[in-house]
DNA sequence: TGTACATCAGTGAACGCGCGTTCACTGATGTAC
DNA sequence: TGTACATCAGTGAACGCGCGTTCACTGATGTAC
C-alpha cells in the first residue's frame, strides 16, 4: 500500500510536471508572436507533445492561455508591491518606472491583459481570478498615496495611476524603424512626467518613517 | 459627347454612393458586434450586396476596415480641436470630458484604434494616414498646454494626456453588471481628477484673453 | 509466476466550422458599323 | 434602325486555409486471481 501511494505520488508529479511544461510552452510562444497568433499546435510542438494532450490538462485554449497570463502577470506585481510596501514614501516613482519596464519587455502580457479588457466575454471563473488582482492592484497603489499624504480620493488617485500606466504603454508602440530600447525611453520620459504630476498632489513632504 | 460625360458621371456618383453605402455598413456592423467578430458576410448583408461586390471597391478587409475607422475618427477630434482653438484656455476638462464620453459611447472606434495599436502589422499607408491623426491630435493637444502656460515640456504633456485618456477608456470596461451610463459615469470620475492633475501644471492662472 | 483484463497518458489524423477571397457567370448598357 | 460585340457592375456558390477540438487507437503499467 505504501510503495503504491509513492508510485501514485510520483504519478502525480509526473503530471503536473507535463502540465508545467505546456504552460511554460505557451509562455515563450506568446515572445515570439503576437497574442491572436498563437496556436494549440504551436504550444503543443514548442511543448514536445501531441495537440490532443493540452486537452488532458486544460479543458479549453481560454483555460490554458488564463493560467499562463496569470503566471506571468504575478511576477512582477509581486516585486512591485514589495517595492511598495518597503518604501516610507510610496516609491511612485519607482513603481511607475517599475510597471513601464516590465511590459515593455514582456509585451505579450500586456497584450493579454488588453485582450482580457477589450475581449469582452470571459468566463466567470477567469473574470473573478481578473477582478481579484485588479482589487489587489489598486489596494497596494492606494497605500502609495496613503504614505505620500495626497489630497483628494485615493482609490481614484490609484484609478487613474493605472490607467495612465496602461495607456503609455498601449498607445506607444514599436514604430517600425524603432528598437525596443528606444521604445522604453520614450515611454519612461512619458512615465516620469506623470510621477512629476503625481508627487504634485502630495499635501506635505514625504513623511520619512523609521 | 456632353450627354456622354453626364452619364458617366453619373455612373461614377452611383459608384461612389455603393461605395458609401458599404462603408456606412461597416460601421454599423461596428456598432453591433465587437471589432473582430464582425465580417465581410455581414457587412455585405447589411449593404445589402454581395459579399464579393465590396472586392469591386476595396482591395481587401483591413482597407474597408481602415476607411470606416477614419471616417467615424474623424467626427469627434474635429469637434474636440474646434473647441481648443475657440478656448482662451485650452479648455482642458471640456476636452477630457468630450473625448471620454465620445469614446465611451461609440466603443467600436475605441476598438479599432486599440487594434491598429496593439496589432503589429498594418500596410505602409495605413500606417502613415494613423500617424498624420496622431500628429494631428498631439499638435492640437500642444495648443491647450500652450494656452495653459503649462510649465514643462509641452508635447510631452500632450503625450501624458494622450496615454492617460486612451487608459480610462481602456481600462473601466462593462463589467457584466454595469450599463453604459454607469462606465461613463465611473470614467468621468476618473477623468475629472485627470483634469485637475493637469490644472496644476498651470504656472499662472488661465490667461483670459478677448 | 503467469495470464487475462483494466486503466490511462499519449498520439496523429481527421472533423467541422468560420471566414476572407475568388470564380464563373448574368444581364444591362454602351459602341461600332 | 438593326445587329454583333465589348464593358462592367453585380452575384451566389465555391475555394482554400487555419485552427480549435475530438476520435479511434496504441502501448505501457497496474491489478486480480
Amino acid at each position: 500500500m505504501k510503495t503504491n501511494t509513492v508510485l501514485s505520488d510520483l504519478k502525480e508529479k509526473e503530471k503536473l510536471a507535463r502540465r508545467d511544461i505546456i504552460i511554460a510552452a505557451a509562455e515563450k510562444e506568446f515572445t515570439t508572436k503576437p497574442f491572436p497568433k498563437v496556436t494549440m499546435r504551436d504550444i503543443a510542438k514548442r511543448a514536445g507533445v501531441s495537440p490532443a494532450l493540452i486537452y488532458r490538462h486544460f479543458p479549453d485554449q481560454q483555460s490554458l492561455f488564463a493560467e499562463a497570463f496569470m503566471r506571468g502577470i504575478s511576477g512582477i506585481f509581486d516585486k512591485i508591491f514589495v517595492t511598495i510596501d518597503r518604501s516610507s514614501d510610496g516609491a511612485i516613482e519607482q513603481v511607475i518606472a517599475d510597471f513601464i519596464e516590465y511590459f515593455t519587455r514582456n509585451d505579450q502580457y500586456f497584450q493579454m491583459m488588453m485582450n482580457f479588457f477589450l475581449g469582452g466575454s470571459v468566463d466567470p471563473t477567469l473574470f473573478e481570478k481578473l477582478t481579484r488582482i485588479e482589487r489587489e492592484i489598486l489596494g497596494h497603489f492606494d497605500l502609495i498615496f496613503i504614505k505620500m499624504n495626497a489630497e483628494g480620493n485615493v482609490r481614484r488617485h490609484s484609478h487613474t495611476l493605472f490607467a495612465a500606466l496602461t495607456g503609455i504603454v498601449a498607445t506607444f508602440r514599436n514604430h517600425p524603424e524603432k528598437n525596443m530600447e528606444q521604445v522604453l525611453m520614450h515611454r519612461q520620459r512619458i512615465a516620469q512626467n506623470l510621477s512629476s504630476l503625481l508627487r504634485k498632489i502630495s499635501t506635505s513632504p514625504p513623511a520619512v518613517q523609521s
